[in-house]
DNA sequence: GAGCGATTTTAACTTAGGTTAAAATTATTC
DNA sequence: GAATAATTTTAACCTAAGTTAAAATCGCTC
C-alpha cells in the first residue's frame, strides 16, 4: 500500500471520505521526511500544515521559562495527524516546539488548500470540525490523566496505548510526558516489576 | 441591560455575531433557572443544549469507579458557554454530570435549532467550529496547568481567573478541581499566608 | 443565641515524588 | 573493542501530598 492509499483509508475511518472525495485532495498532498530531531513547527512560528505520520514520532514540548526543561505535551505516532492544533486552527503563533523524535515520513496539507477542499465538498468540510473535536479529545483525556490516575497508573496506560512509543524513544522523554522527574519513573519501573 | 443583550454582547465578541445575525437566533433561545444543586446534565445523558450563563456557576464532575469520590473537572461561570463539550458536539452519552453549583439563570438553544442558525447565516456557521475551539482551548489550559505548575501555582491561578467561584463555592470543590485532597489545601492556604 | 450540620483546619503518620549527584548501564563512534 | 557519550538507575535526603480522624470554625435554622 502506498502513502497515499494509507491517507485516504485514515481519512475514510476518520471522517467518512470516500474514494471521490480523497481524489480531490489528491493534488495537495506532498511527501516530507524528517531526519530526527527536525522540526515540524517551532516556537512562534503559525503552524501552517496539516500532516500524516507515515512513518516515525513526533513530540510537541514546551520550554518551561523558569527551570528551561523541555516539557512534553503530546506525542504523534504513526497514522496520526500531527499538528499543533491551536496554532493551526486560529492561525496563530505557536507556544512549543514539534519536533520529530526518530526518523519520520509524513504527508502534509497547507491550511489554504485545506480551506479550498472545505468548499468543494461537504465531506471535507466537516473535516475541519473533526480536527478540532480530535484535538479536544485528546487534550480532554490527557487532563482526565491527570485529574484521576496516579503517575504510575499514567505510565502504564503510555504503554497500552502506544507501545511504538515506549520501545522507539528514551525513557526521559516519556517521563516529562508523564510530568514526573526521570528518577520518578525510574522508581515507578522498580516498583512495577515486583507486581 | 437585559439577559438576551448581554448574550448578544457576548456573542458578538466571541464569534461575530451582528444583531442583524443575533435576530436570527431570537426565537430559539430560552431562559432556565437552577436552584442549588440541579443538573444541566446528567450521566449518560445526551447533552443537546448549550447554554449561556447570565448568573450562577456550573461545575462538571466525573465519579470516580474506585474510590466513589466526585472529581471536579470543570468550572463555568458568569458570562460563560455551559455544554458538556463532547457529548455535545459528538451527540454522544455523557460520562459526567453537569451541576448547578449555587441558584442560576442561563439562556440556552437547542442543537438543532443551533444546526438550522449554522444553515441560515455564514457567521453562525463559524460558531460551531468556535465552540470547539473554545473547548480545546479549556482543556489544553487545564493539561498545562497539570504540567507546568504545582497545586499551589493552580490555585493562585484558579483566585486569579475565576474569583467569582472562589468566593462562591465551598473549598472542598476547589480542591477536587486542582486534583488534591482537603488537607493539602488548607496547608497550601496555610503557606500563602506567610508570603 | 443555642444547637446542628456543613465546612475547614489541624494533627499525626504514611507514601511518593523532587532534587542532586554519583554509579551503572547501554549506545555510539572511531 | 576501547573510549566516549547518552541514558537509566540508584542513593540519600527533602518536601509535599495522601489518609484518617478529631477538633475547630462557620452558617444556618428554629
Amino acid at each position: 500500500m502506498n502513502e497515499l492509499d494509507t491517507l485516504a483509508h485514515a481519512l475514510h475511518s476518520l471522517a467518512n471520505i470516500d474514494a471521490d472525495d480523497f481524489k480531490l485532495s489528491a493534488p495537495y498532498w506532498h511527501k516530507k521526511n524528517y531526519k530526527k530531531g527536525e522540526y515540524y513547527n517551532e516556537y512562534r512560528n503559525v503552524c501552517k500544515y496539516l500532516g500524516f505520520i507515515i512513518e516515525g514520532v513526533f513530540r510537541t514540548y514546551y520550554v518551561d521559562d523558569a527551570s528551561g526543561e523541555e516539557k512534553n505535551v503530546f506525542f504523534f505516532s504513526k497514522n496520526q495527524v500531527v499538528v499543533s492544533f491551536k496554532s493551526f486552527i486560529t492561525q496563530s503563533p505557536c507556544n512549543y516546539y514539534t519536533q520529530s523524535m526518530v526518523d519520520s515520513k509524513i504527508l502534509y496539507i497547507h491550511i489554504d488548500d485545506l480551506n479550498k477542499l472545505y468548499k468543494q465538498s461537504h465531506q471535507w468540510e466537516h473535516l475541519g470540525r473533526l480536527i478540532a473535536e480530535m484535538a479536544f479529545t485528546v487534550s480532554m483525556n490527557r487532563t482526565e490523566s491527570f485529574l484521576f490516575q496516579t503517575p504510575e497508573q499514567r505510565y502504564l496506560q503510555l504503554i497500552e496505548d502506544h507501545p511504538d512509543i515506549f520501545n522507539t524513544i528514551p525513557l526521559y522523554q516519556i517521563s516529562s510526558y508523564l510530568g514526573i522527574q526521570g528518577p520518578s519513573l525510574s522508581r515507578i519501573r522498580k516498583r512495577i516489576i515486583g507486581k
